[in-house]
DNA sequence: GCCAATTTTGTAAGCGCTTACACTCGACTT
DNA sequence: AAGTCGAGTGTAAGCGCTTACAAAATTGGC
C-alpha cells in the first residue's frame, strides 16, 4: 500500500509520445488498415518505450475484446481434462489471452445455469473452447449465435470448430487387438451414465467393439456389455458384477483406462490376475497406464487441448465469416502392454 | 449473428424502473452506507425482475472490481493442483467470481515475469490465489503492496493468509511409521530439483525425518537420502539408483506419493517386491495410492484449495485493514496399507 | 417550531478505450 | 486546372459504471 502508485500509462501519453492522436494510435495498435508505415512504426516504438498495455477493461467497454476466454469443462480434477485444459491454457497465455476456468462439476444444471446466460458470459469473454460438454440443441443454437467465437474437443455435430479423436474407430482398434490374440469371449465395461457428458463418446465406442466383433462374425453377448461409467469406481464395481454374477469372459476391453485400473483392480482382489486370467484393454493411454502395465489405445490428450485452442484463437482474430467450421480428427495409436496377451 | 440482440439492461434501466438515480443504485446493489432500506428492496427488486447483473468491465473501468481472481499454480496437471484448482474454483464461483487460470507450466521464467508486471495481473484480477509458488523476497513485498488481495496454499512466512499441512510433522508421522514396524535401516526419496517451487515443503520433510530417526537414536545415512524430485519417473530413477548403486534399505519414505509410484515400480520392475523386500510409505494419499495399496500420510487437498480461496473472497469482501495474515495448519492422518508391514 | 447536524439522494465528471464521422491532402480523372 | 476520390488522420461521442460533491430530506435539540 506503501508502493509509489505508478499513475498507469493511457493511450493518451502513447499518443503525445508519437505526435499522433488517440484514434491513430488505437487504430495503429490494432493493426487496422489506412494507417501508414510511418505512424504505425511511430506508435509502436511510443509504446514500447512506454511500456504501455491497453486496459482490457476500457477495451471491452468500448466495445472492443475482452482479452479473454472460457474453457469450460465437465470437471477439471480428471486426467483428461486436466492435461486438455494446460494445454489450451498454454496456447491462449502464449497469444496474450487471459483464460477463465469453468469447470461444471460433474453437475448439469450448473452448465444448464451457465448457457442460459450467454449474455452474461459473453460480457466477460471473447470466446469459449468447450470440453466434451453435453449440449442441447437450444443450447447449441444460441453458443453459436452468441457472437462468442467458440471451438469444441469431443464434441459433435457442433456449428464450430471441432477435434478429437474417432472413437469408434478407437474402439474397433482395441476389441480387434484383443480379437486378433484368440479372444472371442471379449466384455466391453461401456461407459454411459445418466447425465455423462460424454454420453456419445460412450456411444461410439460401443458401436466399435460391436463392429469389430461382427467382423470376427462374433455376436454380442448382452451378458457381457455392462455399465461401467467412466471412473475408477465404476470399472471396479462393474467388473466386479462381471466376474460374480454373469460371466468371466477371456479379455475386457474397458471404455477407458480409468475404468480400466478398476477392472485391474477388482481382478486382483478376487484373487485372479492380469493376463493370466484376462486380457484387459482400455483408451487413453493414461499416465498410469504405462506404470501399471496397461494396453491401451493411445490418444493425444494435450494435443487435441493445444489444436482446439489454437483454432479458437484463429476464429478470434480473424472475425471474417468465410471460414466454415471444421471438425479435426486426430490419430490413435494401440500400446501393447503386459495385460494382454494371447489366449492359450 | 441472426441473434436478436438483447440491448442490455444497464444500471440506468435499474434506476428508471425503480424511480431512483443510478448512483443510489448504484450504492444499494453494492451495499454500502447511506442508503434507506426502503430504496434497497426497491433496487433490488428492480434488479431482479430486469435480471440486472453489473458489467465488470464498466465496473472495472470506473474504479471498482473486476469480479475476478486468479489461481496462480506451478503446473495444472499435477495431481495435487488440479484437486486444489478445482476446489478453489467452487469456492469462487459460488461467491460469483471468475476464475482465471494461470500455470506457470514449471517454468520459473514465466513466474518471473508474471509477478513483474503485478500492474498488469491487478488491472485485471481483484485478488490472487498462490499455490506452492516460491517467490523472491522482493516479489512477495511487491505483491504484498500491489493492492492485490492475497491468500496462499503450501507457502511460507508470507505476509497474507496461507493455508498447508505440517509437513515437518506428516514426514515425521511417516518415518515413526516405519520405525515403528521395526524398520531402522530406512531411505528417504526426498524432493528437491534445481527451481522447484515446492523446495520449502521438501526441506521441512527432510527434517521431520531426520528427526524422527533421531528420536530414535539413529543417524541419518547420507547415502540413504537421495533426490527424486517429485515425480513419478524421478522416484523410479532414485529408487534404482539406490538399489543398484547403493545399498538396499528395509524401509522407505517417498517424499510424496507420486515418487513412492516410482519407486513401487522401480522394486518390481527389479524383480523384488513390495512389502515382501521392502516397505514403502509416501505422503499425499494420491487418487492411485488406494488402489496400489501404498500406505501414505493422507493431506486434505481440496480442503486446502476451499479454505484458502475462502480467505481470499474474505479479504475481498472487508478490505478493511484490521485483519492481520494467519497461517492455518491442516491435520494429516497415517493411512495404512499393503505397502508396510512389519520388519521379519 | 426553528436551525444545525445528519442522513439520504441526485448531479456530473470522469475511467481508458473504440468508432462514426468529418476533415485534410495528394493523386487521378476529364 | 477544376473536380473527384480515397488514404490517412483527427474530433468527439459514448460504452456502463463509480464517486466526489452538491442538494434535498430528515432528524433532533432547545
Amino acid at each position: 500500500m506503501l508502493q509509489g502508485k505508478t499513475p498507469r500509462v493511457t493511450i493518451q501519453d502513447v499518443a503525445a509520445l508519437s505526435g499522433l492522436s488517440i484514434c491513430t494510435v488505437s487504430r495503429a495498435l490494432r493493426n487496422l488498415p489506412n494507417v501508414s508505415e510511418a505512424a504505425q512504426t511511430r506508435v509502436s516504438g511510443a509504446a514500447a518505450k512506454l511500456g504501455y498495455k491497453a486496459s482490457s477493461a476500457a477495451s471491452r467497454l468500448a466495445g472492443g475484446s475482452t482479452g479473454s476466454v472460457a474453457i469450460i469443462a465437465p470437471t477439471a480434477t480428471a486426467w483428461f481434462f486436466a492435461q486438455a485444459v494446460e494445454a489450451a491454457e498454454e496456447v491462449f497465455a502464449d497469444s496474450g489471452y487471459d483464460t477463465v476456468l469453468i469447470s461444471l462439476r460433474n453437475r448439469p444444471s450448473l452448465a444448464r445455469k451457465l448457457f442460459a446466460d450467454l449474455e452474461g458470459l459473453s460480457q466477460r469473454v471473447d470466446g469459449v473452447l468447450l470440453l466434451n460438454i453435453a449440449l442441447s440443441e437450444a443450447e447449441m443454437a444460441a453458443l453459436a449465435g452468441s457472437g462468442l467465437a467458440v471451438a469444441s474437443v469431443g464434441m459433435h455435430d457442433v456449428p464450430w470448430d471441432n477435434v478429437g479423436i474417432d472413437n469408434e474407430d478407437a474402439a474397433h482398434a482395441a476389441t480387434s487387438h484383443l480379437l486378433g490374440l484368440g479372444h472371442w469371449d471379449v466384455a466391453m465395461l461401456a461407459g454411459s451414465e445418466i447425465g455423462e457428458p460424454s454420453l456419445v463418446t460412450a456411444n461410439e465406442r460401443l458401436k466399435g467393439f460391436e463392429r469389430a466383433l461382427d467382423e470376427h462374425d462374433l455376436t454380442v453377448d448382452p451378458d457381457l456389455v455392462i455399465d461401467a461409467g467412466s471412473s475408477i469406481e465404476g470399472g471396479r464395481r462393474a467388473m466386479t458384477e462381471l466376474i460374480e454374477n454373469r460371466r468371466m469372459p477371456s479379455a475386457i476391453f474397458a471404455g477407458c483406462d480409468e475404468t480400466a485400473f478398476g477392472a485391474l483392480m477388482a481382478v486382483r482382489d478376487l484373487g485372479l490376475s492380469t493376463p493370466k486370467n484376462v486380457s484387459i484393454i482400455g483408451i487413453d493411454d493414461h499416465q498410469m497406464s504405462w506404470f501399471l502395465g496397461l494396453s491401451t489405445i493411445a490418444q493425444p490428450v494435450a494435443d487435441q487441448g493445444a489444436f482446439a485452442a489454437n483454432l479458437l484463437i484463429e476464429r478470434l482474430h480473424r472475425s471474417g465469416l468465410p471460414n466454415p467450421p471444421a471438425s479435426h480428427v486426430l490419430e490413435t495409436k494401440l500400446v501393447e502392454r503386459r495385460s494382454t496377451r494371447r489366449r492359450r
